[in-house]
DNA sequence: TCTATGATTGTCT
DNA sequence: GACAATCATAGAT
């Protein structure tokens, strides 16, 4: 068995998303194997996450000790939630991205009725939360201990090959490859490359 | 099949 | 007041 990715420090948190590739989620009646991640940390190398200019209302989960849940809010209207890493103090989490349903395959696709198949219904940070039906009520609620609405736990069989890219949706930081995800995997997003949302009329000039 | 765009609100400057 | 770790859809090719 391989060291556990609660005991990694902050530091190393792209290994710890390495390390929960295959792990399986359960939540309200629907179990995902996870087969897409990304790295978040806070130590000011990484200009891309929420944590990177300090700790804040929102993020302060991600200050917090491992094995908790920092969910927020995106475009006024979806959710995704990451999972802390390292050390109380540090600000690391781990975006869970993509997922395969083992179980509630039914209930899963009720709740996703745009999914274009099965393998879309949780390929995407927002799409997983919806599958498990889960919100902002899920922020700082532990996967570890059974206490919250999400529990995680080790897969039986190891994830096998790994792969790693640039992260979704950011521009700035696409030096660092922290965009981990099962090689193969049919539930893995695609990867966007520049989308064109910087144009944003933003000019008042009427 | 691929790409561009609108939706919608909490959070931070 | 502007933006954000996104998704679904319409329209082009």
């Amino acid at each position: 068995m391989e060291e556990n990715w609660l005991d990694l420090p902050a530091a190393e948190v792209d290994l710890a998303a390495r390390r929960l590739l295959g792990w399986r989620l359960a939540a309200n009646g629907v179990t995902l194997r996870l087969t897409e991640v990304e790295a978040y940390s806070g130590l000011g190398e990484d200009p891309a996450s929420h944590a990177h200019r300090g700790m804040t209302n929102r993020n302060a989960v991600m200050f917090g000790p491992a094995g908790f849940l920092y969910v927020y809010q995106i475009y006024g209207m979806h959710f995704c939630a990451n999972i802390v890493c390292g050390e109380e103090g540090r600000a690391a989490a781990v975006l869970l991205r993509a997922g395969e349903v083992v179980e509630g395959l039914s209930v899963a696709r009720e709740r996703r009725p745009a999914a274009r198949g099965d393998s879309d219904l949780a390929a995407g940070p927002a799409k997983l939360m919806q599958v498990l039906a889960l919100d902002r009520s899920a922020n700082g609620t532990s996967v570890i201990d059974g206490t919250g609405p999400l529990t995680v736990s080790a897969p039986a069989d190891p994830p096998g090959v790994i792969e790693a890219g640039p992260r979704v949706g950011v521009t700035s930081a696409h030096d660092v490859a922290w965009r981990f995800w099962i090689a193969g995997d049919p539930t893995v997003s695609a990867y966007r490359r520049h989308s064109a949302k910087t144009r944003r009329r933003s000019v008042p000039d009427r």
